[in-house]
DNA sequence: TCATTTTGTGCGTTATACTGTATATTTTTT
DNA sequence: AAAAAATATACAGTATAACGCACAAAATGA
């Protein structure tokens, strides 16, 4: 309940408005219940595709509509608010800020390993790249068969096409953020 | 459960087998448990907007992807699998074959009106119409302020723009199929 | 052929999507 | 300002989405 359902949220209550109709007038036009659509509009519910399907059909728009983020807005993520996508207790925490939607060419993570951990990640594909800015302390990557220390402040990028291993090797935390592309 | 998410069935277990890749590989992936990818592929759920979103992005595909029939798909629309959309019992019932979907241009629907029964309509904006055809009875239409009877095997078009009404001034059921388009 | 591993399904539990009805809130009318 | 109408939220009940674990089925290897 947290990224997607939000965007729907906001998607419909938008066009609802601009057509200046009520609760009950989508109601009636989609076959989905007036407090179903309430809930929705308030972020508060996960619909299932069919409701979107209702929804999409009835009101005659396009799927992605509802669904993206209309990229005028200003989006802000909260870590808070954001569970860890892969973790680890203990060891690493792996965050989704931007993740992948159709109308980007990249992706934006961080990640977070704890003092002595490390993480193995295996290749993404051809023509693959990440852009890592170390935030706090110092990463230790494997890649490409060789090693690299980067130290805080400092970025690099490298292809993903083969496996890869993120390691802290200090007592401090290391945290990075992750600009994952392709092509 | 019964329309997208069987496309969603399809396509996810194509991109799936196309990619090699095992239930678990996908839940790995995607952060989605095995046995909801599993229940999502036999069409067995109807998964929520929030679980969509974890496998599009996981996976790296567009949301249209998951939700659109393939446009080389043969599909079959059974009248028992389909629950009328708008229903009075003992009075009409209007079925959705081909509702709204972005990459057509049209729409078609099946109505059903009762003996001496009826059902209005409010427009549907400028530019739009509707094709009737009647497989059973006579239909009597009223729009654009005139009455015409189209007689089992005729077919009318007509503007929708404004207020319609279907009644049914028989003691016969009335059957017949709409297509509705814009523009 | 029988073990071993890999991959998919079944099952019980919990959280919640979805509905209909009732209540609250806002807007409009008199 | 009060009454009436229109619109949105709250609530309670039912169905089911989603998960983890255990089992079954299929594929692989010895």
């Amino acid at each position: 309940m947290e990224y997607i359902s939000q965007n729907v949220a906001r998607n419909l209550k938008r066009v609802r408005k601009t057509r200046k109709m009520s609760l009950d007038d989508v109601a009636e036009q989609t076959g989905v219940s007036k407090s179903m659509l309430g809930q929705i509009e308030r972020g508060e519910s996960n619909p299932t595709v069919e409701t979107l399907g209702k929804i999409v059909s009835g009101l005659r728009i396009p799927f992605t509509s509802l669904v993206n983020s209309a990229n005028t807005d200003i989006i802000i993520v909260n870590k808070e608010s954001l569970l860890p996508f892969k973790s680890v207790e203990g060891e690493y925490q792996f965050y989704e800020y931007f993740p992948y939607e159709e109308s980007r060419t990249f992706e934006i993570y961080m990640m977070q390993i704890h003092p002595r951990a490390k993480n193995c990640s295996g290749g993404h594909g051809e023509n693959t790249f990440e852009y890592l800015t170390v935030i706090a302390g110092i990463l230790t990557l494997e890649a490409e068969g060789k090693i690299y220390e980067i130290k805080e402040g400092d970025s690099i990028r490298f292809p993903t096409h083969g496996d890869h291993i993120y390691s802290n090797n200090t007592d401090e935390i290391l945290k990075f953020v992750i600009t994952f592309t392709w092509n």
